[in-house]
RNA sequence: GCACCCGUAGCUCAGCUGGAUAGAGCGCUGCCCUCCGAAGGCAGAGGCCAGGGGUUCGAAUCCCUUCGGGUGCGCCA
């Protein structure tokens, strides 16, 4: 499926016949090698690094690694005009019709189009969001939330078996301040003046009809009651509702988790002490005093004998505490029971994504997981801010005055589509700017807008072409048997070399765990369809529509059937919805 | 003080895990619409890849270091 892939297979194959006829060393390790397209599109098609990256095991000069190799690979079908260049690069050119095949296998395969064996089925898991339950989503949460599900899809494309999980932080002590919360908005509901909400406890309105819901449920049984006595119930019914505003939320902008998992239900069946347990047992665990921090030692500071994981044994700069001196775990010890959870449900590859604020937590995490499990891999994924902007102007927000930005807020006013693409212009370790009104522009600056145009397009010009070709078959099965050799102007041999680099680069984004490669390759891919396009202005036999030319204008529509396939496709891992008309 | 992330055109950012002459958009300059595809198009200028060392056939990319910016730093989740 992947033509870059196909053609370093024949490499290697060519090298290996190479040993075996002993005119070069036998067992060299070809992992290195590689089959790219230029940088420079005047150099050929492909290009591979074969006798650079061979030299040195090889024991001989890359010169004459590549005199041996390209002679071979000339008599290779498909492949013309093989060229050594530059300190041992092999180029070549691929036969036109090798490119135009390209176009019938997109469009026999549709969206499903660089769909890759990268992940071979392997189980991986991606926690995202787990955001607490506390109330509504709001912006800082989206970019997480977007990145999360983007990556599952974009992993799930490569081959992987991917779930996607949220993690409920539903036993700590913001828990008992929403319970607390809550129990206000309770009286509420029986008519009581609870006057300001006190400072410490949550004042959002959203827990209104909470506090109605514990009335219709338990009548007046708690109003006067001690804490003790409801505490407990009403943090469970509380962060119940929550989850479901938050599930409500996830929903307006289209992510799904397979997997909702419980913090509390680790503490309730006394899966933390077993956890801590099989890390004594492997000797992980001591106990121990540590010492101050430098530079920003805590008021007040004293040493303390604790229950010690052994993170530096792993990488971690200092030792970590997973019990209190109370006794009572931290979080740290609920998340490693958690992460082991994961293991022990047979996933080896898991990726947590983080806000940026959790970058000190990457290593003791990363740390706690290989005591675990040699084998087990997790990677953390941060994602910067986001920072609101309405027309250049920053929007201003404030936690403390309960004024921050909602999600809601977001997609009701530009759109899902909109904000999940946006959110995916970035990489997730740079900050990002969203300017409410930039992100609705119709014109070339605006991302969305330009690769969704695109896409619109491409169907237009079917509109058009089924008024002038009332009899012509325009389904895609139909196209594919069109007269491919047509496509032989440079403009439309570089629009299919562009749509058939979308299963590379489907593999390299998914081992580099970055979604937003996607998103500018999209942009690129509509590039290159909006100038050729604009090249039939000036040179109307460039154009899709040939008017007394069925033969040639069902090659083209196949061209760009294939560019819609592969933005769909692209657009799909994104989550966003391609369009077949601009409004 | 320590750790992690970042530093690429005037601005906002890509750069395919070490490849060839470092790219795009905005902005700037110059051309192109009486009509047939201008919610624009074509072309151009603009760079010591923060600075300095190293690793090798080859570095924006890897290592060390300095300088700037962000984030975090014992029983908070």
């Amino acid at each position: 499926m992947n033509i870059f892939a196909e053609y370093r297979q024949l490499i290697v194959n060519l090298l290996n016949g190479l040993a075996e006829e002993g005119r070069l060393p036998g067992g060299l390790d070809c992992t290195a090698v590689t089959v790219e397209p230029p940088r420079d599109a005047s150099h050929g098609d492909m290009a591979t690094n074969a006798a650079l990256v061979l030299s040195r095991q090889a024991g001989m000069k890359p010169r004459d690694i590549a005199d041996m190799l390209a002679p071979l690979l000339g008599t290779a079908k498909g492949v013309e005009g093989v060229d050594i260049a530059g300190p041992g690069f092999i180029n070549w050119r691929l036969a036109p019709s090798v490119w135009q095949g390209q176009v019938a296998t997109i469009l026999k395969s549709g969206t499903a189009f660089g769909d890759g064996t990268l992940g071979a089925g392997r189980a991986v898991n991606v926690e995202y969001v787990s955001a607490n339950p506390t109330g509504p989503m709001h912006v800082g949460h989206v970019r997480g939330a977007v990145f999360g599900d983007a990556l599952a899809n974009l992993l799930a494309k490569a081959g992987y078996k991917v779930a996607k999980e949220y993690y409920i932080n539903d036993a700590g002590s913001q828990v008992d301040t929403l319970a607390r919360s809550a129990h206000l908005r309770y009286q509420e509901a029986f008519g009581r003046d609870i006057g300001e909400i006190p400072e410490g406890l949550y004042p959002g309105d959203y827990l209104v009809p909470v506090g109605q819901m514990l009335k219709d449920k338990y009548g007046d049984e708690y109003l006067d009651a001690p804490e003790d006595v409801w505490l407990k119930l009403f943090k469970i019914d509380a962060s119940n509702a929550m989850m479901d505003l938050i599930r409500e939320d996830l929903k307006v902008l289209g992510v799904e988790h397979d997997v909702f998992f419980s913090e509390r239900s680790l503490h309730e069946s006394g899966r933390i002490p077993e956890t801590v347990a099989l890390l004594t047992k492997r000797g992980h665990m001591y106990q121990g005093v540590l010492e101050a921090p430098k530079g920003k030692t805590p008021e007040d500071w004293e040493p303390r004998e604790q229950t010690l994981f052994r993170a530096t044994a792993f990488g971690d700069d200092v030792d970590r505490p997973l019990q209190k001196s109370t006794g009572e775990y931290t979080y740290f010890a609920a998340d490693i029971a958690y992460h082991l959870d994961k293991i022990n449900r047979g996933f080896k590859d898991m990726i947590d994504v983080l806000g940026a604020d959790h970058g000190g937590y990457v290593k003791r995490m990363q740390a706690a997981v290989k005591a675990l499990d040699d084998d087990a891999e997790l990677d953390v994924k941060l994602c910067q801010l986001v920072r609101l902007f309405r027309d250049g102007e920053p929007v201003k927000m404030s936690k403390r005055a309960g004024n921050f930005v909602t999600l809601r807020e977001v997609v009701d006013e530009v759109g899902r589509d909109v904000t999940r693409f946006i959110m995916l212009t970035r990489k997730n370790d740079a900050p990002l700017d969203f300017d409410f009104a930039k992100v609705m522009e119709q014109s070339k600056d605006n991302p969305v807008f330009y690769v969704q145009y695109a896409h619109a397009r491409v169907f237009s010009v079917l509109r058009k072409a089924s008024e002038v070709f009332p009899d012509l078959a325009l389904d895609d099965a139909s196209l594919a048997d069109a007269d491919l050799s047509l496509l032989n102007n440079p403009a439309e041999l570089a629009l299919i070399g562009s749509v058939a680099a979308w299963p590379r680069l489907v593999e390299a984004a998914a081992e580099a765990h970055e979604p937003h490669r996607i998103a500018f390759f999209l942009y690129d891919l509509a590039s290159e369809f909006h100038t050729f396009w604009n090249r039939g202005n000036e040179d109307t036999s460039l154009r899709f529509v040939i008017e007394g030319d069925a033969a040639l204008t069902a090659a083209r529509l196949a061209l760009i059937r294939a560019a819609a396939l592969v933005i769909a496709s692209g657009l799909a891992v994104l989550g966003v919805t391609p369009v077949e008309e601009m409004r």
